[in-house]
DNA sequence: AACTCGGGGGC
DNA sequence: GCCCCAGAGTT
């Protein structure tokens, strides 16, 4: 079932790289999609562009896209930013560390480069946040270095138009298509060579039934001559999705609401969310959550009742979130930064999860 | 090398 | 409801 090894791309004649070169570039060129950050060649905004991107669809970045670069225009702002505000531009996208992240190497290229993103592969990939992927991309996109951006989509493409059958969820698997992607890369254009692969994966060689049809390099394209583009790429691992009962508390102060935030690693790191524990084995329902703000803040729950049931399943894990209204016993004092109590106006200022905006949107109803 | 880290879209 | 989608940091 092997078709060919993942070195075949040493048997790639100059002249095969050369017709896949420009059949890519000008399909790329009549094609792409016309986007926000396609507008512009300012290193930074193609930083933040790449890095949303990394874990989100194009629709879904586009706004956020706006709105990041309208209040952090520049890497100086950014890096002189409050955290909170920061936090709050990237809710609703997920994978919060790395927007942190993101921040973090903005104060590095303002303290180590000058406020300059650096134009060598050594030293863009010491910057907080940017890996082998979202280097070769800012480098070939910003600044026209001939260096390979390989991301899924660019492995996908790979794996079918030279039938390579290795596991793309292995980490060493990336950097064979990064060879391949030193291979190929040409030195006239290297932006639209690399956008072109990308936008190639996205809107033709597409993960279910590719449109090999309307694929500008289907006559170059192994899998296709064999009719096994759907096999392809090969990715074996799967995550198992593990289930937690997770109580969560309403505790109301007149108008107000509390809220917490959430500890700077782990799971949702340095969000604001209500209260909240998953239940210990064998507890009564509504005890975890009581002993948490007991141990935690030193609060006394003087009544409790549950309210209703909510879900959400991130990758691997599965929150069925039980809600109870609580009263705090009437002398709690706040005395921990990282607990507010919030009116359901003023919770627009805090960076909150998906997962506990939909427990909001239950209680606004 | 294995684990962690969100949320959305297609069907 | 079940399937899919990814790259970086940490250990």
């Amino acid at each position: 079932m092997v078709m060919y090894k993942a070195d075949d791309w040493k048997d790639l004649d100059r002249e095969r790289i050369l017709c896949i070169q420009k059949q890519l570039i000008d399909w790329y060129e009549k094609n792409h999609r016309k986007l926000p950050w396609r507008e512009t060649r300012d290193p930074y905004h193609i930083w933040v562009s790449e890095v949303m991107l990394q874990q989100t669809r194009v629709d879904t970045v586009i706004p956020y896209f706006l709105n990041f670069i309208g209040k952090f225009p520049t890497i100086e702002v950014l890096a002189q930013a409050h955290e909170e505000e920061v936090l709050k531009a990237w809710e609703g996208l997920g994978y919060y560390s790395r927007v942190r992240n993101l921040q973090r190497g903005a104060k590095v290229v303002m303290s180590q480069y000058g406020g300059l993103v650096p134009k060598e592969l050594q030293e863009i990939k010491k910057i907080p946040g940017i890996g082998p992927y979202t280097a070769g991309a800012i480098l070939s996109i910003a600044y026209d270095k001939a260096v390979p951006a390989v991301d899924g989509n660019v492995m996908r493409v790979f794996s079918r138009l030279f039938c390579i059958d290795y596991d793309i969820s292995d980490g060493k698997t990336r950097r064979e298509m990064e060879q391949i992607g030193n291979v190929v890369v040409p030195e006239e254009n290297p932006s639209f060579f690399n956008q072109g692969l990308m936008e190639l994966g996205a809107l033709i060689c597409t993960p279910l039934s590719p449109k090999c049809i309307a694929c500008p390099v289907y006559g170059q394209c192994r899998a296709a001559q064999k009719g096994i583009q759907n096999e392809l790429p090969i990715k074996k691992k799967k995550q198992a999705v593990k289930e937690v009962e997770l109580e969560v508390a309403l505790a109301w102060k007149e108008d107000k609401v509390l809220l917490m935030k959430r500890p700077t690693e782990g799971l949702l790191a340095s969000l604001w969310t209500f209260p909240s524990a998953v239940r210990e084995e064998g507890w009564e329902p509504g005890n975890s959550i009581i002993q948490e703000l007991k141990e935690q803040y030193g609060m006394t729950v003087e009544n409790i009742a549950y309210l209703f049931d909510a879900h959400h399943v991130f990758t691997h894990l599965k929150w069925n979130m039980k809600v109870y209204g609580c009263n705090l016993a009437s002398e709690e004092k706040l005395e921990y930064p990282q607990v507010q109590w919030v009116t359901l106006d003023e919770i627009k200022d805090y960076a909150i999860p998906t997962a506990f905006k939909k427990v909001l949107n239950k209680i606004k109803r």
